[in-house]
DNA sequence: GCCATATTCCCCCAACGCGGGTGATTTGCA
DNA sequence: TGCAAATCACCCGCGTTGGGGGAATATGGC
């Protein structure tokens, strides 16, 4: 098997200073192999599939389809590749973007070399590497908004009915009556001063409150 | 200003050898010293604010009120203070809720002594920490399945459902008419075998189709 | 203990949205 | 040259929604 020996590396990068920088970094790595490199994903996504890599370094700024579309690409014609970003951009859109369409991890290229031959390690051992600042973002994104307008119960029946759920529902599921519900719901409106459960559920979104 | 002297670290942990053990190791690296260490989060919370730490390592399994549930009302009484999950436990909403409540970072507590300390330096740096393991399963979170049932389309109406936006103004918004919206619900209701928007929101995001 | 707030429940109303059935046309990709 | 995807059409009945009042009990924080 493959896997008894170095880890196969593959780099899709445009820039020819930074792509074989790389290549001759993990190269000259023992226990790593690079297989492939491409200035583009479209001749990544061509070839790429002969090189039977198990780690594909990607940059996402790329001439031609970007490297956050090609992910879905890659996974699809390489399923068991994992695949790291290796970029400038610290774009959340970006970054998020990214790891929703199946990135394994997410660098940005001023992580020092070791740091990158050690992701790239821990890729293959089920870890998720990043960079500090994208693990803060990441982490943000979770983070709720302390300083919320609504009341615990305000907020309870806000997340039921971003789930879809009719009033009705909500007030079967909570042991509260309907006209409660609807109590709640006019004050939530007041508070965020919106009339439609749509802009309620944006309002509340945006500001974190749900 | 205490800023420039050492890293203040408070420490909340009911196992006492644990306890002592991090107080020794971070106490006896220059850079940083421990101001306060805590069998349980009531106990902290009390005297914590003279402490006046930088970061607090939380354990999130205490008697009492957990380190989870405790860690907005450490924000509430030191909102400049970083919190640093330092646990045994892996489960995933223990994670996120931490994560969620307002967690710089996540770390189990396999990790190396030396980890450790350069993840409060992370912390103060802006970074957000996490163990291998962690980092994968928070990133995880944000994926796709690429094996949906559900065409573009029927995923970008389902996406605009799960807003809690009408019919009428999905079709508006997407500039198609009203009747092709319900079109595209029927199929999506068919395909996920529900009978209404919030089994079908439910049913789409336990399978992580939206 | 007091007072504000949160939570609970009640009535009214008109308009709109929702789920479901059946069918047809065009577009695009393989 | 098919087949899937996306588009639009018209039928029906019932539930839901948003908004207007008002009011009684917890529940905490000071």
């Amino acid at each position: 098997m493959k896997r008894d020996l170095d880890i196969r590396v593959a780099i899709v990068e445009d820039d020819e200073t930074i792509r074989e920088g790389y290549a001759f970094l993990i190269g000259n790595t023992s226990g790593y192999k690079v297989v492939g490199t491409y200035s583009s994903c479209e001749d990544a996504l061509k070839k790429i599939v002969g090189d039977d890599p198990d780690v594909i370094l990607l940059d996402v700024e790329l001439p031609g389809i970007s490297g956050v579309e090609a992910i879905p690409k890659f996974k699809k014609i390489l399923p068991d590749t994992h695949i790291l970003i290796l970029t400038v951009y610290e774009q959340e859109m970006l970054i998020f973007r990214a790891l929703g369409n199946g990135a394994a991890g997410y660098l940005t290229k001023n992580t020092p070399p070791e740091k990158i031959v050690s992701a790239i390690h821990e890729v293959m051992d089920g870890g998720g590497p990043m960079s500090a600042h994208i693990a803060r973002m990441v982490i943000s994104s979770f983070k709720r908004n302390e300083s919320t307008p609504l009341t615990r119960r305000e907020t309870e029946i806000l997340e039921q009915i971003a789930t879809g759920k009719s009033r009705k529902r909500i007030a079967e599921e909570l042991y509260i009556d309907l006209e409660t519900v609807k109590s709640h719901i006019k004050n939530i409106y007041h508070k965020l001063d919106v009339h439609s459960k749509a802009d309620a559920i944006k309002a509340a979104k945006d500001n974190k409150f749900i």
